[in-house]
RNA sequence: UGAGGAGUCGCCUAAUUGGUAAGGCACCUGACUCUGGAUCAGGGCAUUGAAGGUUCGAGUCCUUCCUCCUCAGCCA
């Protein structure tokens, strides 16, 4: 009943499925999410693994995780191990369908001898060069090989042969025979197997020819059962072939290819050969640098897979290309965060208070929420002393109009504690500097006693001084400075510096001493926090997932952005 | 310039398949608040890429035009 609610929005892709469905063309859906191992998964994959395994899951049918595996000179098990990892990170499971392409190899290498012997494929021996200049253009149709007549028997023995090892690295391809005149240029006779003396991470030395994508894809599809083969919109020039090849062979189940626009982030870039650059020149630290928009990055972040669903499933499936705005991510990990970070306090940069009023030695024992939207969460007790570290963007001298926040003469209330008064300020007498702030305290004003209900602007959120456990926080932002980095000719020049500032003077209050690897916060009135694999003993480190909405921010960088 | 796709608020996505444009994000107001968070309540005249046409009625159908994307790897 409630569960109705739930419901996910349809789109055209569902609809091809509930009809098939409904006409019993199928009797239940079978779909892939089929990743080349030659990099990590990115926040576009996230979208497809969404896509092809919700699918599978809402309507009682199932997933396979294939490994798009036939260019051995770029691809490595390391990829394959990080990719199942993220996987099944974001919460799905393939069970037992777990598959290679290479293990298809010699099932693939009889298809293509059934096309060779059905007059359908032929080997070329023309270089790679020649047959690039024998396609044409887009205006202009292609020429025939000279090699296209070769006999069934020579087409046989030579093909074979590049089996067996003869020819060195280019000598011959084995094309299919379609149309050099086609005006789709996939269907000018491509390529389907090339000779390459490269070592393959499953199948090692045992081949020496592999199949290319067009013909291994379909065919691998095909051996697996699969209903709905789902792609992105690059691959509708390769329908055709795909039909191709499954017509050709007469295979006895052929499944539909369908497309749909593959996500675009503002503010990143999405392609792996640009993500591999920024991994390979050193420009972030690794394929998991949270400011990478890789799943593993994004783990690292301390996004949860929840908040990375829920996103995928916000902004649709449809066929028009489209750039969907960061924020729109962002809101989805704020929205999760909300509801399940426990509340924090934490001062990135420290200013020092004093309490002048407030007995030294005392210490008193506070109680604080753990989180507002979460009763269950419970409290725990803080220590508040007269020394006390505050944020140092929480005062001004100077203040303008819209600051609330403390400035000499004025007061505010620290959370859960008291309304403090800023009486003096303790300068640099050199620099001017604000080294500390010296203020009294209304001992009636206490949280929760009767008195404490007197108004003021603002709450600051601090930690005490001799207390506090230091550590290093990480403010992660966007990693570009531009909406569309990917449209530069010079994207790697719009990196933002600022993307990544380490604060190394950090405190947070003694209850993070024991905080795990993984671990989220919200940082009160600052942002949602995750404990980084680096930290160890002696050694905390915060990554900053999402900053809080920041109307403050929004004022100070003056009328809509 | 060939072929294949796509154009709906600033950004994403819908629209019972011809019945009079809806939701989320973002933004702006206000209320509330011991997080400038959260929450709640409001808000913005979208001439549906353009022009014609069919129709009582068009985002949906027809015609023409414009713009954008993809394709000339022995990558996927």
């Amino acid at each position: 009943m409630a569960e109705r609610a739930a419901d996910p929005a349809s789109h055209f892709i569902r609809e091809i499925i509930e009809d098939d469905l409904r006409s019993g063309r199928h009797a239940r859906v079978v779909t892939r999410f089929p990743p080349e191992p030659n990099g990590y998964l990115h926040i576009g994959h996230a979208k497809s693994i969404c896509l092809n395994f919700g699918l599978a899951r809402q309507y009682g049918g199932v997933c396979h995780l294939r490994f798009d595996d036939t260019n051995p000179a770029k691809e490595d098990v390391e990829y394959v191990d990080a990719i199942m990892e993220d996987v099944r990170w974001l919460g799905f499971d393939w069970g037992d369908r777990l598959f290679y392409a290479s293990d298809y190899f010699e099932q693939l290498y009889d298809f293509a001898m059934r096309l060779v012997e059905a007059g359908k494929a032929y080997v070329d021996s023309l270089s790679a060069d020649e047959i690039r200049a024998y396609r044409g253009t887009f205006t202009e149709p292609g020429r025939n090989s000279p090699y296209r007549d070769r006999s069934v028997a020579e087409n046989r023995d030579l093909f074979l042969r590049m089996r067996a090892g003869e020819f060195p690295d280019g000598a011959h391809v084995l094309r299919a025979k379609i149309d050099m005149a086609s005006s789709n240029l996939n269907m000018r006779d491509p390529t389907l197997y090339r000779i390459r003396r490269i070592a393959h991470h499953r199948t090692g030395d045992q081949w020496c020819i592999y199949p290319l994508y067009d013909f291994t894809h379909c065919l691998s599809d095909m051996l697996e059962g699969i209903t709905h083969s789902i792609c992105t919109l690059e691959f509708e020039n390769h329908r055709p072939l795909y039909d191709w090849v499954l017509d050709a062979l007469d295979t006895p189940c052929h499944p539909q290819q369908i497309e749909f626009a593959r996500l675009n982030l503002s503010y990143t870039v999405m392609s792996k050969r640009k993500l591999l650059a920024l991994v390979q020149g050193g420009h972030v630290a690794g394929w998991d640098d949270p400011r990478m928009p890789t799943i593993s990055g994004f783990r690292r972040r301390g996004y949860t897979p929840e908040a990375i669903r829920d996103f995928c499933e916000s902004v649709g499936v449809a066929k028009r290309d489209s750039m969907v705005d960061v924020a729109q991510l962002e809101h989805h990990i704020r929205e999760d965060l909300n509801k399940r970070a426990p509340r924090v306090m934490a001062v990135l940069r420290p200013l020092k208070l004093v309490i002048e009023n407030y007995p030294e030695g005392q210490i008193e024992e506070l109680e604080a929420v753990n989180n507002p939207e979460d009763p269950a969460a419970g409290t725990r007790r803080l220590p508040f002393a007269r020394e006390l570290y505050i944020e140092r963007d929480d005062f001004m001298e100077d203040p303008p109009g819209k600051f609330f926040r403390l400035a000499p003469g004025r007061e505010v209330r620290l959370r859960y504690a008291y309304i403090i008064k800023c009486e003096r300020v303790v300068k640099d007498p050199e620099t001017g500097a604000v080294l500390e702030l010296r203020c009294s305290y209304d001992p009636e004003t206490r949280s929760g006693s009767p008195a404490s209900s007197r108004k003021v602007k603002a709450t600051l959120h601090w930690v005490s001084v001799a207390h506090a456990v230091a550590a290093e926080v990480r403010l992660y932002d966007r990693l570009f400075k531009v909406e569309a980095p990917e449209a530069c000719d010079d994207w790697l020049a719009t990196i933002d510096p600022a993307a990544l500032t380490v604060l190394r003077e950090a405190r947070v209050e003694p209850s993070l001493a024991t905080a795990l690897a993984g671990e989220r916060f919200q940082f009160e009135r600052q942002g949602y926090f995750c404990v980084d694999p680096d930290t160890g003993p002696g050694r905390a480190v915060f990554n900053r997932t999402v900053t809080l909405r920041d109307t403050w921010a929004r004022i100070q960088a003056g009328p809509a952005r």
